[in-house]
DNA sequence: CGTAAAAAGGGGAAAATTCCCGGTTATAAT
DNA sequence: ATTATAACCGGGAATTTTCCCCTTTTTACG
């Protein structure tokens, strides 16, 4: 029995390096790399043999791991999915799900526990890695509050622009809205978030991963 | 010829990942595998053989690769040190290379790359990476920029307590002290970080790492 | 001890943020 | 067409942040 495994980070030494690990495991034989989700996608619909599981890194670029799994466990519904994270933020552990992955690993695993995951979710179509499922309900409850609140793309592209050392000022001349407009995106934004000012709206923000530290150009 | 390699890497998978990858090169041994700065010093002490050079992440808990290159390149001047990172952040890399490495690689580079970088490393005692180098003059002045700086312990403090929703007044209360002396804090690090804003002292704060985003309670 | 430097604080004003009253315009559904 | 709904915006007031004048207290050091 082999199981066929295919793998998508950006990091492409941690490609190389988990796909010589994995090939390393007995039952396991990588098919396919993919340095992100668009690349992924490509080599699965050009393949003949697709994996039977996906390794799936989050973060990544051009399309990251939750928009991928989306669309590939739409396209290909028989394919598992494992999502691959280096923290184990709630926020992102209940997107992957919701985005139709069967496990959450972190990437400080030991590889052996990566074995035994591959393996179980090859055999019993699922993995829960304790690390991770410490208290699900609660995720449960998280994913539902995130439910209501539904970030337009206009408060996104606000709450991109407060990241910044910038006055509301000024975001509202770099977005040609009146000040009063940018206002009301942070009135909501205040509320959605729970936060009374400024600073807590961009921690927020970030720690929910509405925004990426990285994206915002201090 | 056999070069001796020393890993440390919070992230189980990938150290052991990476060890598998480094192992498969012809000339290459991994000696010593560590999940952070402490434990690889420990390492180093009991260790007989020790390791040519050393593959040093960044980011690790416990004592992270800056510090633990400082202790390792005063201890063990014969060992050469690579940074290993994510992000090609300008403070980050010249912190590695004023902590004694000899060179500051991504994690995405190309396998033969890291291969290339370490025979280079073990033959002529340096190697730059074209991704990294690009500007090294610019990160020089930047580097002596950084050294007049300075934050102090109370800065650092009232920083953290600044990463949050709270007010001036409320931080003024939980650390005792007057809002006017709070708002002296305030005034030097705006200086220091070159912001005009909160929300950008706070943002600066993190990225040049004086501030990490997971200690401020949001 | 004396003196310089640094830290802490007082007070006030300008600017930015936060909040709330409303109205208009675009969009979509019935 | 009309009605709901949301996006956009005007204006003013309270609060917070930002900035700058200064004095007092503490610390450091020859």
């Amino acid at each position: 029995m082999t199981v066929k495994i295919g793998i998508a980070d950006d990091h492409q030494l941690f490609l190389k390096s988990l796909s010589v690990l994995v090939n390393s495991f007995p039952n396991c034989n990588v098919t396919v790399e993919s340095l992100n989700g668009k690349d992924l996608q490509h080599k699965l619909e050009l393949a003949k043999d697709r994996p039977d599981i996906l390794l799936l890194d989050v973060n990544m670029p051009v399309m990251n791991g939750i928009e991928a799994a989306k669309v590939i466990a739409d396209k290909y519904p028989e394919i598992k999915m494992v999502a691959l994270s280096m923290k184990d933020d709630d926020t992102t552990i209940i997107n992957m799900i919701k985005s139709g992955c069967c496990a959450y690993l972190l990437k400080d695993i030991h590889p052996e526990e990566l074995e035994k995951a591959l393996m179980e979710i090859y055999n019993r179509g699922y993995y829960n890695a304790d690390a991770v499922n410490v208290n699900y309900r609660r995720l449960i409850k998280k994913a539902h509050e995130q439910e209501a609140l539904s970030i337009t793309e206009k408060e996104k592209a606000f709450l991109k622009l407060a990241c910044s050392d910038l006055t509301y000022k000024q975001i509202a001349a770099k977005l040609n809205l009146a000040e009063r407009t940018i206002d009301g995106y942070r009135e909501s934004l205040f509320i959605k978030l729970n936060v009374q000012s400024r600073v807590g709206m961009v921690l927020e923000g970030i720690r929910r991963g509405i925004i990426s530290l990285d994206e915002c150009e201090v």
